[in-house]
Parts: structure tokens; C-alpha cells; sequence
DNA sequence: ACCTGAACACCGTTCAAGT
DNA sequence: ACCTGAACACCGTTCAAGT
């Protein structure tokens, strides 16, 4: 038993930056149940409602969460004058972010935010579009279609990764699917070995590889 | 003010399917904060802890959930000879599900149930898949590639039809950008009137066609 | 894998009062 | 968009007792 010992934080000492990083820690080491106030009032060595100072509520916070993330992938982000190089990078700035906050990934990746950095991924991946040669409506469906495929994976991956480790089971490999009556299902009976050993890395490059390939053909038959 | 009048319900008289059911109309109807013990009691006209006896836990319901979704997906589907046709026939079983379930839809679809119905799905995929004329390795990584494609494509649907349906914003329609510097945003601001435009199912329809497309590509090449 | 009501530890949110 | 502690309505879960 340690007794709790707790100084009056100073007036405005409290940041909507700080909030949001202690709430992201709190996800990473424990997952999506330790964002509660409490926690985050212990994690900011204040009381657990001061954060309703500076979010009005858990939602405005995961809003804020989300845009911190898209931050986070776009660090030091330089496009080029190569649109499939351009748009690789984005897509596995995307995968590591998730890699690295898979809880927060797994609950933010998938909503739209419409806060200043989603906008300029926005903007990022419409310029690689306009470098690829689309413009107007159909580049704007392009950006729909990539955006929906990266982020789509990304937080599939981060919802894989984070009950994975709230299960305590490998990171990276699908379970063993175990029909009852495996005769009924001939083809994924023959294929239990390999779905056992699925490598979602992989799997991201083929999907990526695949969508800049299909993109690359409009694109010239366009052109 | 009603008084509540309740008779005990008789013993064994809940099923898991009539849970399950219960849970699906409350979160069609008032989204997902709406899946409490205590809404599904009143729902099944029974003490809230009586769902207890049917499910250990609230994850084992969503589990339930999910393969329940997967089921109402699978309805009905017969296979053909025509890969590229069950292929899209599933992708869009998979999206009028989350359409007419969006808060179920997005809260499950990204994970893995490993049930009976999920277990059906990958049977049929691979064996789309098989007629394609891919085996083994190659078959299980485009399972994986066209599952992630899909659920991913409508889970997103479904948390944004989700969410619009609470914030009351009109349905399939991308909100604005409204960047406070549209200069330092050239591409986005060009873009503004497309994007407050975008239709989803036309962008599904986009991603799945480019997807079937370099799959075709694909196994031209093999084969 | 029977149904119920009381109880427990917790959670998001509000608000009057303190600096 | 200041920080705090008490209070409120709720939530998931447990458990002894009823049928």
C-alpha cells in the first residue's frame, strides 16, 4: 500500500497533446479498455475530469486520437514526382502506424475525421493521382478506392494485432480453422496448412501490388 | 408511467438465436450503444443476467453476432463454374449486409469469428479460387487479399452509415472538407465539389472490379 | 449453459466550489 | 476550454436463491 500522493496540477499545465499522447500510451500497453478518464487522470497526475476541460467528451478525444495518428504517418512524408512510389510509401506509412498502435488503429483507422492532417493526406494522395494523370471526378474515385483499401487492411491488422495480444497469441498468423466435420469443406480442409500460416505482411504487399497494377492500367488506357 | 408487468419466462424458453436476434434489432435499430444487458432483458422479456446463462460474456455474444451476419450473408448463395461471378456475388452479399445492419456490420466484420459460417465462407472463396485455376499457397494469399477487400470496403460502409444514422446526416455521401487555408491544399480544394459527391457504392463497385481484374491477370499468367 | 433480483466494482459525465 | 472532488445514472458481471 503506497500512499497517493498527488500535487495540484497548474492552471492550463494540462495540453490537448498531452491528453492525447497519455490516452495512446494507455492504448498500447493495454488496449482499448484502459482509456477510461481514471486512467488518464492517473497517467496525467491529475483529477480524471480535467479532461473534460480540454475534450467535451471520450468521442471529441477519439476524434482527436485519429488525427494524431494520421500525424504520425505522414511524419516526414516528401512526395516525388513518382505516383506508384508515392503512393507505396503512404500505403506502409499507414501498415507501420498500425503496427506500432494497433488498439488505437483498430478504433480510429476506419472513421473519417475531418481533421487538418487527414486533410492532407487528402491532399497527398490526390496529388499522386493528378502526377498518375487523373483529374477530377475519377481521380477523386481513385482516391476513395486506395484509401478504402489501405485503411481498410491497416485496421484490420491493427484489430488482428491487438486481440492477439490481449489473447496472448502469436502476432502475424491466422488461427487454425477447425470444421467439425471437415468433409463438408473439402477446399479449406485441403488448405488448413496454408491458412495456418499466413503471413498478413505479405498479404498487404500482394493487395497494395495488385491495386497499383489494376491503377496503373486505367490509367494508361485513359491516357 | 406503464407498469411493467413481466411473467417468469419458462425455463429453456431462451435461445442463443433469439438473443442474437434481439441484439441485431437493437443495434439496427439505435446503433451499438444500444446492446446492453439491460435493453436485451426488456427485448426478450427476462432479467437482464438470463442472457448469462447462453453466453459467458458480451464478446461471446459479438462473436455470436458476427457468424450470425455471416450467415445471413451466405443465404441462399449457390455456387457456379463462373468464378469471376461468385466472387462478385459474395463481395456484394457482404455489402447489403452491412447495409442493412451497419452498427452490427462494423463492429464485427473485421474479426476473425472462426465459426461455422465464417468457416462456409472460406469454403466457397477457395473454392472460387480453385476454379480460377489457383491451388495451394496462391489460392490461400487471394483468399486473404479478396476477404480484407471486401470486409474492409464494407465494414467502413457500415460504421459510416452507422454513424451518420446517430449524427443524422444524410446517407452515402462524403461530409465536406472545409480546410481553413485552401491554398496550402491545392489538389483537396480543387477536388471539394467531387468529394462532397462521392457515392460508395460506386467506389465498392470501382475497388472490386480492379480487384477481379489483376486476379484475372494473375491467373492468366500462372496458368 | 435454467431464470431472477440484489449486489459489486466500474464507467462517462455533470456541477458546485476551489485556485 | 482552469482544476478538483463528490455525486449521478448507468454498465458488465457475479452469485445465492427460486422454479
Amino acid at each position: 500500500m503506497t500512499e497517493e500522493i498527488r500535487t495540484r496540477r497548474k492552471r492550463g499545465s494540462i495540453t490537448r497533446a498531452e491528453i492525447v499522447d497519455a490516452a495512446l500510451r494507455l492504448m498500447d500497453g493495454e488496449g482499448e479498455s484502459a482509456l477510461t478518464f481514471s486512467r488518464l487522470g492517473a497517467e496525467l497526475k491529475s483529477s480524471p475530469t480535467a479532461v473534460y476541460r480540454h475534450f467535451t467528451s471520450r468521442d471529441e478525444l477519439l476524434e482527436a486520437l485519429a488525427d494524431h495518428l494520421d500525424g504520425i504517418s505522414l511524419a516526414g512524408y516528401v512526395p516525388t514526382d513518382d505516383w506508384r512510389a508515392d503512393l507505396t510509401d503512404l500505403a506502409w506509412r499507414a501498415w507501420h502506424t498500425a503496427e506500432a498502435h494497433p488498439a488505437a488503429a483498430a478504433l480510429t483507422l476506419l472513421t473519417v475525421a475531418n481533421s487538418i492532417n487527414e486533410l492532407r493526406a487528402v491532399e497527398w494522395i490526390l496529388r499522386a493521382m493528378a502526377v498518375a494523370g487523373l483529374r477530377g471526378r475519377a481521380a477523386v474515385v481513385q482516391y476513395q478506392v486506395y484509401a478504402q483499401t489501405v485503411l481498410g487492411a491497416a485496421s484490420a491488422y491493427g484489430a488482428r494485432l491487438a486481440s492477439a495480444r490481449t489473447r496472448e497469441v502469436a502476432d502475424g498468423w491466422i488461427q487454425v480453422y477447425a470444421p467439425t466435420d471437415p468433409s463438408q469443406y473439402p477446399h479449406a480442409e485441403a488448405a488448413k496448412a496454408d491458412l495456418a500460416m499466413i503471413n498478413y505482411r505479405e498479404v498487404f504487399a500482394q493487395q497494395l501490388e495488385m491495386y497499383l497494377s489494376a491503377l496503373e492500367l486505367t490509367v494508361t488506357r485513359t491516357g
